[in-house]
DNA sequence: GCCTGGT
DNA sequence: ACCAGGCAACGCTGA
DNA sequence: TCAGCG
């Protein structure tokens, strides 16, 4: 065992203690927990427009992916004192307002980042996350399945972001007014998940039970509840190969891209010539569609 | 990864 | 001093 | 009422 080593640096005027730095926390890509920091840096002004005054859930994998790890909600103790929080149903969560508190949670293993899909003491959703759940754990239809559902959108008259999540699945983001509600957002999801269920009865399915998905893409319309999360846009995932939850352009959705096409050792390139895909949309008339539907 | 409580 | 345990659980759905 | 889900 090489000894630990322990030290501490400064981010924009915070001290933050790092531990391990040569700790391997994604083996199989040979990235340690200091690569994985710098990595969180370069995606920290992506990361972080979408982490924001949100309520936060982390993953923890204090030895790595293929360790054990669990869910934490609930702020540490002691607290640095930098990091704020925000109570939300008897639970005291970490806001992500800054790269210090990246660069503090990446140093306690904090792998992925889920926030919830509103704003702190909001009870209305920023956007309309469409979730697709695959069944398989490689699922060779996902793109052409969001290229449906994008199709369907466009067809609505709603311009949307389709991303990875980093996992098996994908979702597609369509940026909404303020003021549209989360039942607004379930009644719609439904109606267009029944749309393309009905059209391509053997692609999707919006069975809860898993048993009776057979190999189907689950279309998640129920993930819009306040308090929910999802994974958060250029989120890393513990998953083998470090991908990362990746904002696409419609045409690489059409030319078949794979999730795990997008990770933390390229992520930082593409950035650096794409941008950030889902700023460029503006909000789109989400609220008149819900206002006409059945 | 790190803190806490029990030994 | 050392070690084990904890770190999310809960609301909603469909049956 | 409750198992199953995310
Ligand atoms: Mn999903
Ligand atoms: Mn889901």
């Amino acid at each position: 065992m090489p000894a630990a080593i322990k030290g501490t640096i400064t981010v924009d005027g915070q001290e933050i203690t790092i531990t391990n730095p040569e700790k391997l926390l994604w083996p199989d890509c040979g990235i340690t927990k200091r690569i994985y920091l710098e990595k969180l840096a370069a995606l920290s002004p992506y990361l972080l427009r979408y982490c924001r005054d949100r309520l936060l859930t982390v993953i923890r994998y204090p030895h790595g992916v293929s360790g054990m790890s669990f869910y934490q909600k609930n702020a540490p103790d002691p607290l640095p004192a930098f990091v704020q929080t925000a109570v939300h149903e008897n639970i005291n969560y970490i806001k992500l307002q800054g790269l210090a508190e990246l660069i503090w949670l990446g140093n306690l293993a904090a792998l992925e980042f889920h926030p919830s899909l509103h704003y702190v003491g909001s009870d209305l959703p920023c956007e309309w996350m469409i979730d697709l759940d695959p069944s398989r754990e490689v699922e060779p239809r996902i793109m052409e399945a969001t290229a449906i559902v994008g199709t369907v959108l466009t067809s609505l008259g709603l311009s949307s972001v389709p991303k990875t999540s980093g996992a098996t699945g994908v979702q597609i983001i369509v940026p909404i007014e303020t003021g549209v509600t989360f039942d607004g957002l379930r009644k719609i999801g439904h109606f267009v998940g029944r749309y393309v269920t009905e059209k391509h009865p053997n692609l999707f399915t919006l069975e809860r039970l898993k048993k009776n998905r057979g190999d189907k893409i689950y279309f998640d319309y129920l993930q819009h509840y306040s308090g929910k999360t999802l994974a958060a846009p250029y989120t890393p995932r513990a998953r083998p190969l470090a991908t990362v939850s990746t904002p696409l352009l419609w045409e690489e959705v059409r030319q078949n891209v794979s999730p795990t096409d997008f990770h933390l050792l390229n992520i930082e390139e593409r950035l650096q010539r794409m941008g950030d895909l889902l700023e460029k949309v503006p909000p789109q008339p989400v609220q008149q569609l819900i206002a006409k539907l059945p």
